[in-house]
DNA sequence: GTCTATATCATGATAGAC
DNA sequence: GTCTATCATGATATAGAC
């Protein structure tokens, strides 16, 4: 019994510690630089421990990404279940429901103790691979929490059509994911004055820049080849 | 004299080989996942002359990256002062500066005989990597370009502060490249009976709905705070 | 059941013959 | 400029210790 014990908190510090060094890794270096004995060194465990808890180094990023974003989606879920419950049966305002969607994902920045910002990064770059394991370990709950969104913003836009919306919130996406993960900023701030504020900008600021952008993106006219061929 | 001649044949023959099958192959595996075996295979020489001609699968890409961007960039200057030279020191309508800023990277995903999109989803991946490989070529040509593009907008919509547009460019950007590497469509369209339309969809038709999209945000109005701290 | 040591295979890189 | 041989490293699979 004490035995079984001690294995079970073995195994949890096993796979606890692999976890947390892999999360880290794979988002500073990326998935490929990150190699396998780096993690299992970092975490101070077996080679082999990797293999035998998640099978490969893949599944291992696969349970990284989808405990992550089952928790995001939850998170997600009660933020627009609050709202609907505060607004009955009426249409809920654009801006909340956004808040709601991408402020959840982006208050995630500032989780420095469980390395917010590095997974978002990681999330970022996993979700344009090839191998589009992002979308692929997509769960039922993750579906429906889009549904739900979708639901939501087409009431609250009733004069964009529906296939506009998905379409819109595909785009948002890739906004979002380009706000946090901000690689290509520095080239489009140099040779200006402004630069300084680049490293000082707080994540609220960012998020008002972001939001006022998606707002106005989401709620756009619709081009007239579009609005002809309306769902 | 002839020998000579005969090997430059050859090197530009073996080079345009490697430089033809890595774009393919990086594009469509990743850059990690296409080994200097597979493109050296595939490209029918030899698996030491991607070192000899290029120094190292990194700088290979590099190579790629930088020979692409540097033709993008001309044609969007080309685009730019064609619009400047016909409004004459009046602003320019924003939406034909995006046009001219992204539509030439959208008019990339048409040209099937040079793997334009395969090339599109490559960009879109490196910009995110953390090595920054797409920021560290960017020439001052490419500097140039996005100081000359940020000064039109920055002409054709007085009413936004510089910085807000150079951090709505970076949206811009984030968006158009959701655009281009439709990763994450399936799974926003699943369980939707216009899945369909996703394949049909036609390059002109995605066009118009980002560029909505992205003048709806580029003229999006300031959220209070931003207005407080207008540079 | 849990972990470790070891073996096998593929990768990027390099040196030296031609 | 091209090719072969070889190396160091890393990913993965398996056999076996506890």
């Amino acid at each position: 019994m004490s035995a079984t014990l001690e294995n079970e908190v073995h195994q949890t510090q096993t796979v606890g510690k692999i976890l947390e060094c892999a999360e880290r890794l794979f988002a500073t270096k990326g998935y490929d630089a990150a190699s396998i004995r780096d993690i299992t060194n970092e975490a101070g465990v077996n080679l082999a421990s990797i293999h035998y808890h998640f099978g490969s180094k893949e599944k291992l990023l696969e349970e990284l990404l989808k405990k992550k974003l089952d928790w995001l989606n939850q998170e997600r879920l009660l933020a627009l279940l609050k709202l609907e419950q505060e607004s009955k049966g009426a249409p809920i305002r654009p801006s909340a429901i956004l808040e709601a969607f991408f402020g959840t994902l982006l208050k995630m920045v500032d989780d420095k103790k469980n390395g917010g910002e590095m997974f978002l990064k990681l999330l970022g770059r996993s979700s344009l691979e090839p191998s589009n394991l992002v979308w692929s370990v997509a769960t039922d709950q993750h579906t429906d929490v889009i549904k739900r969104f979708k639901s939501a913003l087409c009431k609250a836009l009733p004069n964009v059509p529906e296939t506009e919306i998905l379409w819109r919130f595909h785009f948002m996406l890739g906004a979002t994911t380009f706000a946090i993960s901000g690689n290509g900023l520095p080239a489009l701030f140099s040779n200006t004055n402004i630069q300084m504020e680049l490293t000082s900008t707080s994540q609220k600021l960012l998020m008002k820049r972001l939001m006022a952008f998606l707002l106005g993106g989401l709620r756009a006219p619709l081009s007239k080849n579009l609005k002809v061929c309306k769902t």
